[in-house]
DNA sequence: CGCCGAGTTGAACTGAATCAAGAAACGTGG
DNA sequence: CCACGTTTCTTGATTCAGTTCAACTCGGCG
C-alpha cells in the first residue's frame, strides 16, 4: 500500500460511483476531495454556444480528483466530473481537510500534489505546441492503454482537440 | 507594497538582468527562485529535430519565476529562461528556501503559488481546446497588452502555437 | 424488431504550414 | 549620423490536414 493510500484511509470516507454517474454537475459547488482507488474519471466542460462537450482530463486509479477552482473558492463549478467506469473512491469534506492543514506535513503533501498537477499540465501544454494530433494520440495510446479499452473514442478525440471523424481517420492511418 | 513583496525583501537578494540575457540556459541546473519586480521573462524549449524554439510562457512584474522541474529535482533544465526586457528581480537559493519550508506559513504560500500556476495552465489548456488561434491572439492582446509593445511577434506566434506567417495574416485580418 | 448512439467513410471546404521572396526595423561600426 | 548587414515581418502560391455536412454501418437495448 502506498504512502498516500495509508494516509487516505485514516481520514477519508469510502464512496462508490457507477459507470456514467456524474460526480459533479455544472453549477454545483464542490465540497469534497476524492481519492480514486479504482476507476477512471473524466473531466469536461460543456460549451452552450457550440453545443459541444470539451474533455480536458482523466483521472486514473491512485490519484486525487476534484473540481479545483470550485473546491478552493467554493463557487459553482463549470468543470464537470463523470465516472467512466464503476469507481471505488474515498472522500474528505473541505472543512475537515482544512483542519488537517494545520499539520505542516499535510500542507507539504498538498504542495507535492499541486506540483505534480502543474508539471502534468505543463507537459500537456508542450504536447499541444509541438505535436500533431496523430503524435498526440500515439502518446496517449502508450501512456494510458487502459483508457482505450472501455472508453468512447469521442472523449479521446475531444481530449486531443480534434473531431471524432478526424480521430477515426488517424486510427485508420496508423493500422495501415 | 504587496504581502509577497514584503516577505520577498526579507529573504531574497537583489539581482538584475539585461534585455536578451539568458537567466537559465539548457543543460544548467536551476538553483534559484526569482521574484520579478520589474520586467518580462520568456520561457522556451529548443527543439533540435525541427531547429525551432517553442515559447511556452511569459512571467511579468510581480510574479515568481523559475524552471520548476529542474529546481525541484536538481536536474539539468530543458526549459530555458530569457529576459525580454531589462529586469529587476530578487532571488533566493534552493537550500535557504528549503530551510524556510519548516515554517508552515511559508509552505502554505508555496501551495498558493502552485495553485495559481496550475489554474493558469488549466485555463490555457482550455483555450487551446476551445479557441481558434485568432481568438487566442485577441485574448492575449487584452490580457497582456504590454507584451506586444516590445516583444518580437515570433515569440507570440510560438506561444499561441502557430507560425509567424500565420500570426501576421491574423493581425492583418483583425485590422480590416 | 426498431431505435439510438458510436464509429466510419465520402466530398467539399477552410485555415494553417510550408517554401520562397521581398520590405521594414534594428543594431553596430565606421 | 549614416551605411550595412541581420533579424523580423509581410506577402504570395501551393499543399495538406482537419472541419463540416451528410450518409451509412454496427451493436446494444428497449
Amino acid at each position: 500500500m502506498s504512502f498516500f493510500e495509508e494516509n487516505v484511509r485514516k481520514f477519508f470516507i469510502p464512496v462508490q460511483f457507477q459507470k456514467g454517474d456524474f460526480m459533479l454537475s455544472a453549477g454545483k459547488v464542490e465540497h469534497f476531495l476524492y481519492y480514486i482507488e479504482r476507476g477512471i474519471v473524466r473531466y469536461f466542460y460543456y460549451n452552450t454556444l457550440k453545443d459541444k462537450e470539451i474533455t480536458t482530463d482523466f483521472t486514473f486509479s491512485g490519484q486525487f480528483c476534484l473540481s479545483y477552482a470550485s473546491f478552493v473558492k467554493q463557487i459553482p463549478s463549470v468543470l464537470q466530473m463523470q465516472a467512466l467506469t464503476d469507481i471505488k473512491a474515498y472522500k474528505i469534506g473541505r472543512s475537515q481537510l482544512e483542519k488537517l492543514m494545520n499539520n505542516i506535513e499535510v500542507v507539504k503533501i498538498k504542495a507535492v500534489i499541486l506540483e505534480k498537477l502543474f508539471v502534468e499540465k505543463s507537459e500537456r501544454e508542450l504536447r499541444f505546441l509541438t505535436q500533431t494530433p496523430e503524435e498526440n494520440y500515439l502518446y496517449l495510446l502508450q501512456k494510458e492503454p487502459v483508457l482505450l479499452q472501455n472508453i468512447p473514442l469521442k472523449y479521446i478525440a475531444s481530449y486531443i482537440g480534434i473531431t471524432p471523424q478526424a480521430l477515426s481517420r488517424i486510427r485508420k492511418r496508423i493500422v495501415l
